[in-house]
DNA sequence: TCAATTGCGTAATGCTATAACGTGTGCGAT
DNA sequence: ATCGCACACGTTATAGCATTACGCAATTGA
């Protein structure tokens, strides 16, 4: 799924995300972009449902927040899952792949013939500064 | 983390959890134990928190929902972290362990020196009875 | 031109979770 | 025994997250 041209409201909502230095929720992005016109979070959802189509930004569904993609110039999904590792004290997320993981839940999935839709991988925990 | 004797409320939540088919949410909890005396979200959300740290409850994150634990006899956190396939359809949930994803996660966090506390591994999709 | 699609705006609502207050009970230490 | 503490509980209110429902406008393509 690559990313067509955004419309405004996705661009905006997408630029608030690519600038931040964590994970936002959505009525934090609705705050930030009142002073753009938004005034409802349907407004938010509705451009994050589709950056999120278009595999530009991510749901962290531990903490009901959304991050700007890391790659910006690839195609995520071609790296198979995406995990995260969010930090509870700074909220800084480092966003990473690993195939091996991939490769052991999709042979899960195979001997239990569950057919995978979406594949959620969050680590919650102190990065190396905030555990220092 | 072993559990001690429930208290009432902690053993009603428990129990309705046990006897339930999937996941339920809170709210659903609260409303199945209204003829108990449960009249308050927090009822079930302060049960829920002891279920959660003796183990005989999992969150699912990705669904804002609870199930009791498929291994009741055992100490689920003896078996490092736990990941669940969740049937979008029928909306029943596997419970399994993998030492080898554990191992992968836990390679990379070393690697990043990231102090790791809780880890969600949640596969969303159908189910073999439901893709058929 | 008409119909279908897509995005947008607004209001209302529903679902999930916690804060803040106070009460009662059990239990160990003085 | 009684004081102080920890813990569970009850209630109200509120905060935080997400969707439903309605209608309008612009675009596209048959």
């Amino acid at each position: 799924m690559n990313a067509p041209q955004l419309t405004k409201n996705q661009a905006l909502v997408f630029d608030v995300l690519a600038k931040a230095d964590g994970p936002l929720s959505a009525y934090t992005i609705l705050d930030k972009l009142r002073d753009y016109g938004f005034r409802a979070p349907l407004q938010v959802y509705r451009a994050l449902d589709k950056l999120l189509e278009y595999g530009v930004v991510h749901r962290l569904e531990s903490i009901n927040s959304f991050v700007a993609c890391a790659h910006p110039n690839e195609n995520c999904h071609s790296h198979g899952t995406v995990a995260f590792a969010i930090c509870e004290s700074c909220g800084h997320v480092i966003e990473f792949h690993d195939h091996e993981v991939d490769h052991r839940l999709a042979n899960w999935t195979r001997g239990k013939k569950f057919k995978a839709e979406k594949t959620t991988i969050e680590i919650r925990g102190l990065c190396e500064t905030c555990a220092a």
